[in-house]
DNA sequence: TTGTAGGCGTTATCAG
DNA sequence: CTGATAACGCCTACAA
């Protein structure tokens, strides 16, 4: 019934728990013989060690943690895949943590440190409208990956691997503008956003200016909480409703690509077609976006740079003691088969 | 530096150690006063407990995990999310946790169970084609959601709640050969599994017996290991280098829908048009296909229900020591804009 | 209602 | 190279 601790085997090798300690971590000062006659012991009798007990001991378990939040979106499996890897090669373990949308990312971080012994932590997805005494109860590095966090945080105390969402989203803009399009719905994050989602409406709304095109603000919409955020389900829902208003528009610019794909498919339920009559663009450059029919034009982020540099930061901090650094990459505008010129008439 | 303990809280407000652990764990015997006291200076020096330490003590923590093989596939997400409201509502926590692809989950799970003190677990995803002897180590009550295991584990031993993989498949290959299709190229699981992969080539098979249509092995295609299982780059790269052997097909039946949708891009990318020439059908009814152009006709699982009675299952099972149930819902046939009657001529 | 002390399974320290 | 033994932070009898 019990299961078998390191006292068992120790007992039943004939040996001291520190041997058997010194077995199962690799530790040198162990005869050979001895670890071989341990280690076969613990295999037959399935020995696992209880890692609550570890933790609780060790001063340092060389883990990390990310903590993701929206559990859905596929542009974070990549990510977390590849640093993976990176945090393998460091020899450091991974604790990988889903956090709900509604959850406090940094009590769950707080939780974690204490817990796990982290050395730092990644944080993916969010709002990160957090307090700065809040984050200062963060005793480790922590990096913000594709998170771009407004000003409200004093950037000596966190890093940061992202692109320049006002710029990449001016980017997005002016090239639907360029293509003739002039009444371009946007849809942007909730009410009230001052992250990523406030940063991109700003660079939708300065290139629109600069194009000499005035803002409408009935053509910005917002997603709306009912639906999971960032989801298909969301962009297909706002659009739907949209429509039905019967608002003049040509282009649709969303700050995710599933956002974008539930637009498009909601406009073609409507009997439009895109990019005929509509022309969609994303945002991020997920897989999905080239398997879909038409390819959603796309601001691609470079995901795997991103990753990596992310890993790379948050180790140098870990290093070097509050050393902070603010990594941008540039985005790519990824043409798609959604969009088009506008059309004439 | 070093955080804030139970002890030090106790010091603080110049209590014992165990009145501050009765004021967190809510138990009765407490005065008001103190517990408002002590909750208050909790509040303040922001002390959390260790988990690690809290787990080492109790026998029991009320929790169950969930091991989910394949981060990447929205079909688990949804299921997830339910389960995880079934989970509260019965006042368990719960872990989850992700399993990489060669990853063994039994492993895992034998590891959380120690860590962990569960009570129970979920399996959902992979193969578990694993030996009867290594189950038997799973000392907890376990439910296998959405995997139908093959024969060679004593049913006993387990819980599932699933669908009928032969049957629904069956089903599928049925309609497709009722719409005029004889040749269905059929997109299975890697070579040699044994578990839903098998299942649902066996009933496409059969259904195509039954019709009277001669099984043509050139026209069962397996996942390349080289790319993710159930993805839509496996279908897509799978279906091109179909294409590119020249066979003759006019109808896809892949054993999910990622993967119908792959296959779907390639065939349009060849030049073809879907479900003009070639008709596409998937598996799972996962929301993504409601929101692909054209919609993903599919043998939607009945995610809810699955999920709930997983749940349910499992909490059986835990009460209820050694009561093992198995099962079954029926699918429901999803006609998308994806099939159509076979071309004539 | 409250405090003291012992132990949960490990690892680290230190003396053999 | 090995084995006692003292922590790690918390919970829970048991005593007060």
């Amino acid at each position: 019934m019990e299961s078998i601790t390191i006292k068992d085997v120790a007992r039943i090798c004939g040996v001291g728990v520190s041997t058997v300690s010194r077995a199962i971590n690799n530790h040198p000062d162990i005869n050979v013989d001895t670890k071989k006659l341990i280690l076969e012991t613990i295999k037959t009798y399935n020995y696992i060690p209880n890692d609550s007990a570890r933790n609780l001991k060790r001063v340092d378990a060389r883990a990390i943690a990310i903590l993701v939040k929206g559990i859905t979106n596929p542009f974070f499996s990549k990510m977390i895949k590849i640093m993976e890897k990176e945090i393998q090669q460091k020899k450091y373990s991974l604790i990988l943590h889903h956090v709900e949308d509604e959850v406090d990312e940094v009590e769950v971080a707080l939780q974690l440190i204490k817990e796990k012994r982290l050395r730092g932590i990644i944080f993916l997805g969010g709002y990160f409208s957090h307090t700065e005494k809040k984050l200062r109860q963060l005793r480790v590095p922590f990096v913000l990956s594709t998170i771009s966090a407004t000003d409200l945080i004093p950037r000596e105390i966190y890093s940061s691997v992202c692109v320049d969402d006002f710029k990449e989203s001016y980017k997005m803009t002016k090239y639907l503008c360029e293509l003739g399009h002039t009444k371009i719905m946007h849809i942007t994050a909730h009410e009230g956003d001052k992250s990523i989602g406030r940063l991109r409406l700003n660079g939708y709304m300065k290139a629109l200016e600069d194009m000499g095109i005035e803002v409408d603000q009935e053509l910005i919409v917002h997603m709306d909480s009912m639906y999971e955020a960032y989801s298909m389900e969301n962009g297909y829902e706002i659009t739907k409703k949209f429509l039905q208003k019967g608002k003049e528009f040509t282009a649709v610019f969303a700050i995710s690509d599933q956002l974008a794909i539930g637009a498009t498919r909601a406009i073609i339920d409507a009997g439009y077609q895109v990019p005929k009559d509509v022309s969609v663009a994303g945002f991020d450059g997920i897989d999905l976006g080239r398997y879909y029919c038409p390819r959603i034009t796309s601001l691609k982020q470079p995901v795997d740079q991103i990753a990596k540099e992310s890993i790379q930061t948050l180790f140098e901090a870990i290093e070097n003691k509050n050393k902070h650094e603010h990594k941008i990459f540039e985005g790519e505008l990824l043409e798609g088969e959604s969009t088009r010129e506008v059309k004439k008439g």
